[in-house]
RNA sequence: GGUCAGGUGGGUGAGAGGCUGAAACCAGUCGUUUGCUAAAUGACCCUACGAGUAAAAUCGUAGCGAGGGUUCGAAUCCCUCCCUGACCGCCA
């Protein structure tokens, strides 16, 4: 959430950087906050006015020990007629709050100067790439049939169970997935210096809301029918740890890592990636966040990012790193690096990892502060990145280390996890 | 799920319709004194919003789990909900 104070100070500004996230009459809509916030304040202060006279006068009365005598009926019933004034205006206030709280609520987070301007991922820029794409001297296949010659997936039980874009891994590829999620949260608590833990993956509507999912992308998230809500990423979880405190100078930054499983409807997806489990309702992720004072987020989301880059160079995956555009971010970021790895059936790099810094936008919807140095308040920078999506690596692995023979090979970083060098 | 007990500032914890934004103690901050690895002592020390300021100071309003209600006046009385703890039941 922008900070009203600021957009107040500085219109123009943020005309045009909104105007840079490509949202429709995006000029209008923050005129219109002005002036919403400017009658809010108008009301807001005849109001506290009238409750200082309600005050007031009630405390003459609290001295006033005849209750029948004509003085405290006549102050009585002057404090009654305040009081109406009082509600009268309370109700046009909290209109007046509801509606700028709506737009406050929809706004994304500005950019960074940095960040290409531009209406979709045309428009991101490959700032890196890395490693060797292997040549094949044969014929590579796609990591699901890969997979099924091997008796290693089942998307039909899977869909019998719970529907499409369900899947069971089985056996070695299930060891794979478990292999995966050790040896990166390995790497990130024993190298990076990140902070392991287990939460919840059911959370209530106010973390929705605080890290950006909620209100405006309801229609992407699994719903509970008991005001829950199925985390679509660990990044809601991790990041609502410091909401509503104020956390101590001396124990930022925080740099938490967890594995969860995932939850998306994947609504807008329709006949996207229908093939295997690039796309799929459920997936594990391990995903890193950082809560740092916000003078130190655009550092930290470049360790961020060779963090999970790391995990790929462990791996020996080829990939490439893109700096997503203003109209590609995600709703809360500023900035966003994502990873890329090397798909070979596809013949290109796919998404596997999200590196975003969300600055003050989070903590703002979350109230999360720190106490600054000399002691005053101040809003958290909140970073998250996937470190990384396993379902994507899986494939990542089928396909880059299939041998001719229809086996796979198991990356040597692997190797210990899953005490064996190849499957199948 | 049931029964009981609770939810007050960073912590402990008073307050039981106006004198309480909230005692006291602990922690913390800034001084003073003596000195030696500690003690004594004084002041300060919740948050949000609005006004104000160069920035402070300062002033106003609101907040005692949340939301309603009663009242001229609510932390205090009433209602609803949420959460925590204990015990019982059930259960991985």
């Amino acid at each position: 959430m922008l900070n009203l104070k600021d957009i107040r100070k500085d219109l123009n500004f943020f005309k045009e950087k909104i105007k840079s996230r490509f949202i429709n009459n995006s000029d209008q809509i923050l005129d219109l906050l002005i002036k919403l916030d400017e009658n809010h304040r108008k009301n807001l202060e005849t109001q506290q006015e009238l409750q200082n006279q309600r005050n007031s006068i009630s405390k003459n009365l609290s001295v006033e020990k005849d209750k029948n005598s004509e003085k405290f009926k006549n102050l009585s019933s002057e404090v009654s007629s305040i009081k109406n004034s009082i509600a009268t205006l309370e109700t046009e206030l909290a209109k007046l709050q509801s509606n700028i709280n709506e737009i406050l609520h929809s706004l994304p987070n500005i950019p960074l100067d940095e960040v290409p301007v531009s209406q979709d991922e045309n428009g991101n820029i490959e700032v890196k790439k890395s490693g060797s794409v292997r040549k094949f001297d044969f014929k590579p296949l796609s990591h699901d049939v890969l997979a099924k010659n091997l008796d290693l997936i089942d998307f039909e039980t899977a869909a019998n169970i719970s529907g499409s874009r369900f899947v069971i891994l089985k056996k070695d590829l299930a060891k794979l997935e478990r292999a995966l999620i050790n040896f990166m949260i390995d790497l990130h608590t024993n190298e990076n210096g990140y902070l392991e833990h287990n939460v919840p993956i059911l959370v209530n509507e106010k973390s929705m809301f605080g890290t950006g999912q909620l209100p405006k992308f309801k229609d992407e998230q699994f719903q509970t029918n008991n005001n829950l809500w199925l985390i679509p990423t660990g990044e809601v979880s991790l990041t609502n740890m410091v909401a509503d405190k104020i956390t101590k100078y001396e124990d930022l930054p925080l740099r938490l890592v967890t594995s969860t499983p995932c939850f998306r409807l994947e609504a807008g997806a329709a006949g996207k990636d229908t093939q295997g489990i690039m796309r799929q309702h459920q997936f594990s992720k391990v995903e890193l966040v950082s809560i740092i004072q916000p003078e130190f987020r655009v550092k930290e989301l470049e360790r961020m990012l060779s963090c999970a880059e790391k995990v790929l160079e462990l791996l020996k995956l080829p990939y490439r790193v893109m700096l997503l555009s203003s109209g590609d971010m995600g709703f809360s970021a500023e900035k966003t690096y994502d990873l890329e790895v090397w798909i070979p059936s596809q013949n290109k790099y796919r998404e596997i990892s999200s590196c975003s810094s969300c600055s003050t936008f989070q903590a703002n919807r979350m109230k999360a502060r720190y106490k600054t140095i000399d002691n005053k308040n101040e809003l958290l920078a909140t970073l998250n990145g996937s470190g990384l999506a396993i379902g994507r690596t899986i494939i990542a692995i089928l396909e880059n280390y299939q041998n001719k023979d229809g086996t796979i090979s198991i990356p040597e970083v692997l190797q210990k996890y899953m005490s064996q060098k190849t499957i199948g």
